[in-house]
DNA sequence: TGTACATCAGTGAACGCGCGTTCACTGATGTAC
DNA sequence: TGTACATCAGTGAACGCGCGTTCACTGATGTAC
């Protein structure tokens, strides 16, 4: 059990979850300050101790997420341990399943329209879990046949908008049905894209 | 000049164009009936006349959305000429030249969470444009080394995946800065794709 | 241990607002004779 | 050409609703003596 405060013990937290449900089930948009305070079965009045307002509760949100984003992406890539590669393609892998696994958290953190700019703390988290992608990619990039090798962070662009188009196409109802489960269609991707690169030989 | 009908003259289109511009500012999520209305100059009361409600009205928008998508993608593609390989990645640039030119539509089609289904006409619509991509892909793939060729509806998806990625983390505000600009990031991301397919040399 | 007081998380009522939607209506346009 | 009538696109008022936000308050919890 966690420690209780006053009154309803942590309804910060409590608050920040409610939202993660309705989030998921409604979209950041449609998610409300009023609905997130009923979940969490407190007046919307109460919301305001903790937050100032929707915005930053939403922000919030999306600061976890990038935290949680960001250990996952760590530990998956595990200091490129077997090989950069292995490391590489367990980084892709992680991604989905986060996106799977956290869909409010990813909802809020890549959906919701909000700039990062207004809230400090996000735009910090963001920062942070956007570094773990780029130095798994600088890492690879080394292993490149170096005549064509393109900046890591441009090819750590593409396989993030790869990863992120397939969630947002097929994951979701959005745009199209997949025709094969998303994590094999993004497994396929980036193997061809590692490929086109030169890090897989052809019969890979 | 087009032909003016009782009061207003052509107050459906007028009100889809109203709505382009709100989708574009605000999201799909944000525009709302009764601003398009105002927009067009009209009480909101006037919308019911021409669509069944603010849904019914955002799905014309998507759907009008399509046919340009898919007429473009036909134009870009052209048969398959000068050759499958030039053809399609003329489709690619014109993918994002779309969603930079119709961002209203693009939003509307991909970002707004309605359910074809529930409206006929959207989704007769979106399949329409979504065979345009999926022959285009069929074609290119005729020309793959035949031991390794995936099959076409899965290499249309990564390319689509990757190209829905760039518009959403690099051409919009969301996500992330883009180091290069969306059109180069995407031409040279589709680039090392196709190579990965054995369909570009790897000195091209 | 017991009492008095300070703190402050959450309450409940209230606000102004804009939303989507309905309804009886009006008056400009089109049509029949 | 002129008149009487039918049509129907758009009006304006009204509705109930849920939103975000504010405010003075209350009462449970923590603390000092």
């Amino acid at each position: 059990m966690t420690k209780r405060g006053y009154h309803h013990g942590n309804l910060r937290q409590a608050l920040v979850e409610a939202s993660l449900a309705l989030i998921a089930e409604k979209s950041p948009q449609g998610f409300t300050l009023s609905e997130a305070a009923k979940a969490a079965d407190v007046t919307p009045a109460a919301v305001y101790r903790h937050f100032a307002g929707r915005d930053d509760l939403l922000a919030e949100v999306a600061r976890q997420g990038y935290e949680i984003f960001a250990a996952l992406m760590e530990y998956a890539y595990d200091d490129g341990k077997p090989s950069a590669l292995a490391a590489f393609e367990a980084t892709g892998r992680a991604y989905l399943a986060f996106a799977r696994k956290y869909p409010g958290h990813y909802m809020a953190m890549f959906e919701s329209g909000l700039s990062p700019q207004a809230y400090p703390d996000l735009a910090q988290a963001s920062a942070k879990a956007r570094s773990v992608l780029e130095r798994a990619a600088a890492h690879l990039s080394e292993h490149m046949p170096p005549d064509r090798r393109p900046p890591a962070s441009m090819f750590s662009a593409h396989i993030w908008a790869m990863s992120h188009g397939v969630v947002e196409l097929f994951m979701r109802g959005n745009g199209a049905k997949s025709p094969f489960p998303a994590e094999d269609l993004l497994e396929a991707g980036i193997g061809i894209y590692l490929r086109g690169l030169g890090l897989l030989r052809p019969d890979q």
